[in-house]
RNA sequence: GGCGGCGUGGCCGAGUGGUUAGGCAGAGGCCUGCAAAGCCUUGCACAGCGGUUCGAUUCCGCUCGCCGCCUCCA
């Protein structure tokens, strides 16, 4: 059981999933025509948390992701280029990947591409004229809104009140400015594809109508994406659905904007940070940490202080991991906190309450660190072992080990009987002499442990 | 113009009609040969002004400031 905000109803609301047991979940994934910026990352890692949840829940969770590889920007970048639009979607398409993987994010269970799914467009399209929701000019063939009802509906706004144009220009043989384009003629040396409205490109909104209904069938449980795309995107997809006489989504989710300063990050206003030159300058973790660390549907800022105070605490819990992950994997009778566990998940279970469910994973290291401490160890390993499943849950990879070479593990062999021999000078040399080549000594016990400078 | 949201302690960031969020940073203590790590203790926080209430940061109203959407956008 999990509730979510549902964007439709602007309330949380509890999600029964159309069939028992599973979950299936549509998210709006990439145009591929540039490198992946924070915006992004935000949202790949928010559904990712989402979908280690639910499977962790026992649901047996579908999660569909496309790669949107037609569009007039990937066009717009080959041209600039010199190169085909293939090109350009393969190039950036096999970025996002790469990226994805080193933000630990799993990969959807199918990547659908627009380009494969042509010939199911042109039938829902086919169908939309049939039925007269949509119509045909010398432009293109165009959904006709103001005959649907129930447009605006993730919008929470009624066609009346939207402001036609107010920042595009209004499209002259259109019947209504929100009409939108199923699809778009082009010339027969342009981009494009041969269709019974004649050669051209489909619209945006369809591609993402009729592959997850393909693939996830009517009445799919979760569509999710950027709040950016909650309008005109999402309610343009959702609508041709319904009038096409299909049930799409049962439930809608959009997550936060990534903020600079005061501003939203976008494309648009070209104040984007691409995510490999943040995963480059900080621990790959720190991002998933920032993310959880605030609510999905808020906004969350990023900047340079965060991320660091972000490695800070990714500290506690590698330290945390490198005393108690050997223990607790050697310990088969104590189990994980009962108590730590169903808190942490009915915070989850809560709209996705991530910064509350990690303050009880941290709550739990705490818990742990002071069990030992106290020399309680199986309470110590039941909070251990409850804090390293929340973390994996979360999707947050612990450290608990470092490679060390020989050379430095015999250093601390040394310091060790140095300090046995009460010659602390030279002991604290070899520290020194560790420090130097990228390593901290602790003592631990009678032995030593290691971290990273 | 319409719709939606936000304003929390040094910073980040949850939440609640009356009890410790959590993280980072800071202070004191314990432990340690010294450290590190860890533990314990510590911080007169809820934009402003009114109202409701025994009691409001939490509910209502107003004011101020800020942000987002209204067919590029995750």
């Amino acid at each position: 059981m999990i509730r979510l905000f549902d964007t439709q109803f602007s309330e949380i609301r509890e999600i029964e999933p159309k069939e028992a047991g599973k979950f299936s979940i549509y998210v709006c994934g990439p145009t591929v025509y540039d490198r992946p910026h924070l915006g992004h990352g935000r949202f790949v890692l928010v559904y990712d948390i989402l979908r280690r949840f639910l499977a962790y829940q026992g649901f047996d969770v579908r999660f569909i992701s496309n790669i949107t590889d037609i569009d007039d920007k990937i066009l717009d970048r080959a041209s600039k280029e010199g190169i085909s639009p293939k090109e350009v979607a393969d190039t950036y398409e096999q970025v996002w990947w790469e990226t994805l993987d080193r933000l630990g994010v799993m990969r959807p269970d199918e990547a659908p591409h627009a380009t494969d799914w042509l010939a199911e467009m042109v039938e829902l399209i086919e169908l939309l004229i049939e039925s007269g929701a949509a119509y045909s000019t010398p432009e293109g063939v165009y959904f006709e809104v103001e005959k649907a009802p129930g447009y605006g509906l993730l919008a929470r706004q009624d066609l009346s009140e939207l402001r036609a144009g107010a920042r595009v220009e209004v499209v002259q043989t259109k019947r209504s400015p929100f009409d939108f384009a199923l699809w778009k003629l082009v010339e027969s040396d342009e981009w494009g594809w041969q269709s019974p409205f004649g050669y051209g490109r489909p619209g945006w909104h369809t591609e993402c109508v009729v592959m997850a209904l393909g693939l996830l069938g009517e009445g799919f449980d979760l569509h999710g994406g950027g709040l950016d795309l909650c309008f005109p995107h999402h309610e343009n997809e959702r609508i041709q659905a319904v009038a096409s006489g299909r049930e799409f989504a049962r439930h809608w989710m959009h997550n936060g904007f990534v903020m600079v300063g005061d501003e939203k990050m976008s494309k648009s206003l070209g104040n984007f940070e691409t995510l490999e030159n943040l995963l480059e300058r900080f621990d790959s973790r720190s991002y998933r940490l920032l993310v959880l660390r605030s609510h999905y549907r808020s906004p969350m800022d990023v900047t340079p202080e965060n991320s660091e105070d972000a490695e800070r605490a990714l500290e506690r819990i590698d330290a945390f991991a490198r005393r108690f992950t050997d223990l607790c994997e050697r310990n088969h009778t104590v189990g994980a906190d009962e108590g730590a566990m169903s808190r942490f998940v009915a915070a989850m279970s809560e709209d996705l309450n991530t910064p509350v469910a990690l303050s009880y994973a941290f709550e739990a290291i705490t818990g742990a660190n002071g069990s030992m401490d106290r020399g309680q160890r199986d309470k110590a390993v039941a909070y251990a072992k409850a804090a390293l499943a929340q973390l994996e849950i979360l999707g947050l990879v612990v450290e608990s080990k470092i490679d060390v070479p020989a050379d430095v593990v015999a250093l601390a062999e040394l310091r060790v009987a140095a300090r046995r021999a009460k010659d602390y000078a030279l002991a604290d040399n070899y520290r020194q002499e560790i420090l130097d080549l990228g390593y901290v000594v602790e003592d631990a016990g009678s032995g030593f442990g290691f971290r990273r400078a």
